[in-house]
DNA sequence: TCACATTTGTCCGTATGTATG
DNA sequence: TCATACATACGGACAAATGTG
């Protein structure tokens, strides 16, 4: 195989594996840690080669032989490319190009919450943050949304909202049709990281919720009447009446979490 | 030092180190890796502990003695827990609690932008969704923080424009006073989450526009009049007034962006 | 300034688990 | 079932950085 110029830089420095014991190793001074220095050129390596989501990556013996480092080292920095979702690894397999997704911005944000939830004299903070931060996002992109969404789309947004009814009548939690009804709100806009930032900021929220055992929402029926309310607004072009509807929504959620971090939590 | 009852479980399932060669490991079905699990098992130990930012960690000796693992495993470990900012690693001191910051996220940001900007059919699509997220924030946080600005804020707001005035009349660039601009407007807030998501983006826009070679605000004059007319509208106690100062702020960021990307670039 | 101990960084060699064909 | 290719894990050794006496 054949990689590109960046990928031959730190071969050079190593002419000979002799004197590994003997020269003082002879490192460019800009280049402070071997392990560092190969994420920058694994990752520059996708980049310069374009490489997609799921595209195969240099295996770790051909990333040690083009490099002139030892697996260590390599597998150090592929486990730290892999942390940031940048690879992915496949044990027996190989190394892929990873989804570049958000999942280290919700494990980040889940260790914050947890970690000053009962620090100092911050109870909920860190999360009502999120919540804070989450209702700001949706009105503003309430607003924009209001008046492009079409009638099939609405109809498809009642149709979750009927769904959610018939769960919610049924005794079970419906926490993945709320999340669809948000996503599918927000989808005329056409932009790919709306839905996966107000996803991440949903996983944080359940996942601190979990860990704190909560209930799954403990009145279905009204959560249910938000999300109708809001469409009903949109089919009346209510811009005011679905954010107000949306706001509602966000006080019973900032209610719910307030009322269990207090109780039996 | 006695480590807590979570770090003693690896350790236990690996009896006496002469079988290692001799008997298949008998390893619990749950825990496939032994490197996430040592993740999962720092991290809870710094949850347990309450540790903060800061705050000294187990060395890695110490760690393969109570889990049972080989430096390989634990540093591997470390290296992930290190890209997420949850762990901070001190060549030839220690390790320590992290900051648990967005670092990673703006990481994962940059790249996504770098890798899909050259991609297909988008070409600033990456970017322009970024910056519409930021947009949208902002927007909303206007909303919320009109009302509440003292008096002293707003001169110390007023202070940062006439520093940018001064700034551009030098020929000085003023990214940091932007960004200071944007983060004192919202404290009042008292969210501190807000202005880490908006320094998120900020960096985010700053690095790709960076590796384009783009110019640092071909208009200095216009930014720092639109900035002007955004404390002008909230002295004035006019939200939609700031609104729009804010809406016009990013219409020239964007066409900045979408102008620069066709151009030399 | 100079050792010195401690701790992380890097390397090597080997054995094992896992997925594909 | 077998063989191959690959990632996973182990142990030991030395290098480099940092703080301390």
């Amino acid at each position: 195989m054949s990689l590109p110029r960046t990928m031959r830089r730190m071969s050079e420095r190593r002419a000979s594996d002799d004197s590994r014991n003997t020269l003082p190793a002879a490192r460019s001074p800009r280049e402070r840690r071997v392990s560092s220095q190969i994420q920058r050129e694994v990752t520059q390596l996708i980049l310069d080669r374009r490489l997609r989501a799921g595209a195969p990556l240099p295996t770790e013996a051909e990333l040690m032989e083009s490099l002139g480092v030892s697996r260590n080292s390599v597998r150090e920095a592929l486990k730290a490319l892999q942390a940031l979702d940048i690879v992915e690894i496949r044990h027996g397999y190989g190394t892929y190009v990873g989804q570049a997704s958000l999942t280290p911005f919700v494990d980040g944000l889940t260790f914050r919450t947890l970690a000053r939830q009962a620090d100092d004299t911050d109870d909920t903070g860190a999360l009502a943050e999120i919540l804070q931060v989450r209702e700001v996002l949706e009105e503003g992109l309430m607003r924009r949304v209001a008046g492009e969404l079409s009638d099939g789309e609405l109809a498809r947004l009642e149709a979750v909202v009927d769904r959610m009814e018939e769960a919610g009548l049924a005794g079970r939690p419906f926490p993945e049709l709320d999340r669809e009804f948000h996503e599918l709100l927000y989808a005329p806009l056409g932009n790919a990281l709306v839905p996966q930032l107000l996803g991440a900021f949903w996983t944080v929220f359940r996942r601190v919720s979990g860990v704190r055992g909560w209930t799954d929402d403990p009145a279905p029926a009204v959560t249910v009447r938000r999300h109708r309310d809001i469409v009903v607004a949109l089919r009346a072009h209510d811009v005011e009446g679905a954010q107000q509807a949306m706001a509602d929504h966000f006080r019973g959620i900032e209610a719910r979490a307030a009322q269990e971090s207090r109780g039996v939590g």
